[in-house]
DNA sequence: CTCTCGATGCGCT
DNA sequence: GCGCATCGAGAGA
């Protein structure tokens, strides 16, 4: 069985298959290209809210000094130094929540911030969590999408291999040629953090 | 469409 | 106290 790739898939019986620990302990590069396409999966009161992932951003190390690891542990930026596939949700501008996908062994830092999603299932309960705003507003933000999805900081680190709560399914990952990579949105620290592609983008269809 | 700006809580210096 | 990995309203073109 392949484990990444294309061939990482729903299983015989339709079962859609749980993107597992494996998936999240790699390179957070190739772990922010491999997330585009796939489903991001809330599960609320017995109901599943979900959605293709179309924006990621990568975080990469304590000398990325755009990183909320940039100057080492601290009690907020803990679950980054913890094992691929925790969830990193915090709280920023005082209102808005952030979910990342922590990447890589447990010690190092790393993360890939989820930026959008494409709403494939309960759309209509997003739309009621997002104040009736128009289907193409729903979830094209990362705060729009915790928003949506009703994701908060009692989700900081849940374990997003567990297939409960939140979690990633295979879904459908796009060919090479259809992702755009681009400086990261809206980050601080030097130049290089500023300029350097780590932010990657599904092209819509 | 673009730009500007205020809201608002908290982690960290 | 400062500064955010943002959003939405409002103004203007």
């Amino acid at each position: 069985m392949t484990i990444f790739g294309r061939d990482f898939d729903a299983g015989a019986g339709g079962q859609a298959a749980v993107l597992t620990q494996d998936f999240f302990q790699r390179p957070t590069l190739d772990v922010a290209r491999d997330l585009l396409g796939r489903t991001l999966v809330r599960a609320l009161d017995g109901q599943r809210l979900a959605g293709r992932i179309s924006e990621v951003e990568a975080y990469i190390g304590e000398d990325d000094l755009a990183s909320h690891a940039a100057c080492g542990l601290t009690p907020r930026n803990r679950p980054m130094y913890g094992p691929g596939g925790l969830a990193y949700v915090y709280l920023i501008y005082g209102m808005h929540h952030c979910l990342n996908a922590v990447t890589e062994e447990e010690g190092f830092p790393a993360a890939v911030l989820i930026r959008a999603i494409e709403p494939l299932e309960g759309a209509a309960v997003m739309q009621a969590r997002r104040g009736g705003r128009p289907l193409r507003d729903l979830t094209n933000g990362p705060a729009k999408l915790c928003q949506a999805l009703v994701i908060d900081r009692r989700l900081n680190s849940h374990d997003l291999t567990a297939g409960v709560g939140l979690w990633l399914e295979a879904g459908e990952p796009p060919p090479a040629s259809a992702i755009v990579a681009t400086p990261r949105i809206n980050v601080g620290g030097d130049q290089r953090a500023r300029t350097v592609p780590w932010r990657f983008v599904l092209q819509r269809g």
